[in-house]
DNA sequence: CGGGGGTTTGAGTCCGTTCAAAATACGTGG
DNA sequence: CCACGTATTTTGAACGGACTCAAACCCCCG
């Protein structure tokens, strides 16, 4: 096996020796590749892994190829020249990341950081472009995936225009609840944030101290109620409220 | 010929019989398709006229096809349920569109409406697809084109979370100059706009009023003096330092 | 126990918004 | 071609949300 990336492969710390059984497959663009197009990926590609904070790959950077995480928590992060940063999107297992780059021909628009420990495939882009020759599903399964990033970035925009940060934050807590959150019998949901303060103010599109005082407005009006990075949300109507009624359609 | 749109086709009105011949098809994402791809475009695709002010289609209607413009201007415009409208972008003879909402396979997300006179070519959902079957370099071109979108739309809202309406403003303009502009040998230059106030305010993600402060602003500021539609540029360096300089990388 | 980053709170400011009214441009019919 | 009615644009004044700066607090970790 070629590796194909700076990071040291980390052999036999992975379950899936082989991309057959691999569980996150049927998760990603690759999931319904013919055999020939499967060799290729078997053969092309390499796993990694990134500590926490540790960069997959940096803004501006000649693209190589795509990840794939399979496990772990990846964030895309743009900065603009001046301090502001802001984190775009989170990727979870299943999800790949560096194919808008490859398929646009363009060095890297994001930094991508792991959030987490994170285990990831790499593809390089040229086993990538004759999976897709051998197997042109492949082209419409990335071309469905842009498309629908488009479209949620766009939608990201419009809310970023249209409502205050407090709508954002319940409609960051809402998404936040599927990958992070537990319900019990109650209905009580309770959600882990992955991330710190500065962060989700980043995904917010604004500052640490907003975050925070549009924190304790949510708790004085028992929308809910954070401690560090644990919050309680009794009524998950409550928080809809927060961001259905005026909110993007 | 089969029609597959609404809007009434009208025969004759069109330079380019085939589209062997097209002066646009080369701009397009069909530009190197083969002579079966060549054979399946001609045969499916249909010829539409839009007056100002008419729209190609609707956000939430399902899409079926793309349209290239031929001639004249289209924009996409997005709105929440309150009030608030966003201009997304603008699109220019050569530029198709609906294919996002065809590649994710989703209703519009956004509304198309002809600026001025619109001229503009339908491709059926189906003979897109049967085209990228027998030509799958369009896939790839399509692909490079989403990527690229996405990109852009990444940018937008950075800048919509990091620089003042001034020097979105003037980012505008900048970008407005190539399309709509024109410069005499002094090196000034002159922009006819082909938006109405409140049109230009949605794509800054701004109201009217603030926009018309603004423009003002620039004008007793020297960087660009408004009447009407028209726009003169004396000196084009002055308007980057407007977003140059602290803006987004 | 003493840093040091991250978070929270406070106070003041600024940018952009809202509401309202005046001015201007535009299209239509006489 | 002009007059009129309407829609758009501009201006004004006041408000408000989010930002900045600055300090206090907290928590984790050495």
């Amino acid at each position: 096996m070629t590796m194909s990336h700076p990071n040291a492969p980390q052999r036999g710390d992975c379950e899936d020796v082989d991309c057959q059984t691999c569980v996150v497959r049927p998760l990603t663009e690759f999931a319904h590749i013919n055999d020939s197009g499967l060799a290729i990926l078997v053969a092309a590609r390499g796993r990694l892994v990134f500590q926490s904070g540790q960069l997959l790959f940096r803004s501006g950077e000649f693209c190589r190829g795509v990840f794939i995480v399979t496990s772990g928590t990846v964030a895309l992060r743009k900065g603009d020249g001046a301090g502001h940063s802001v984190l775009v999107r989170l990727l979870h297992a299943g999800q790949s990341l560096g194919y808008r780059s490859l398929f646009a021909d363009e060095v890297y628009s994001c930094d991508a950081e792991a959030v987490d420990d994170v285990r990831c495939c790499f593809i390089a882009r040229e086993a990538v472009e004759r999976i897709i020759e051998v197997s042109p599903e492949t082209a419409q399964r990335f071309l469905e995936r842009i498309a629908t990033d488009l479209r949620r970035a766009e939608e990201t925009y419009m809310q970023g225009a249209c409502m205050p940060v407090r709508a954002r934050l319940a409609r960051l807590l809402f998404d936040m609840r599927i990958h992070y959150g537990t319900a019990d019998d109650q209905g009580t949901i309770r959600i882990d944030l992955p991330l710190q303060r500065k962060d989700m103010a980043s995904m917010l599109g604004t500052r640490p101290e907003t975050l925070a005082r549009t924190i304790r407005a949510l708790g004085e009006d028992g929308v809910a109620s954070f401690s560090g990075r644990k919050v309680e949300i009794e009524d998950l109507d409550t928080l809809l409220d927060e961001f259905d009624s005026d909110g993007v359609a």
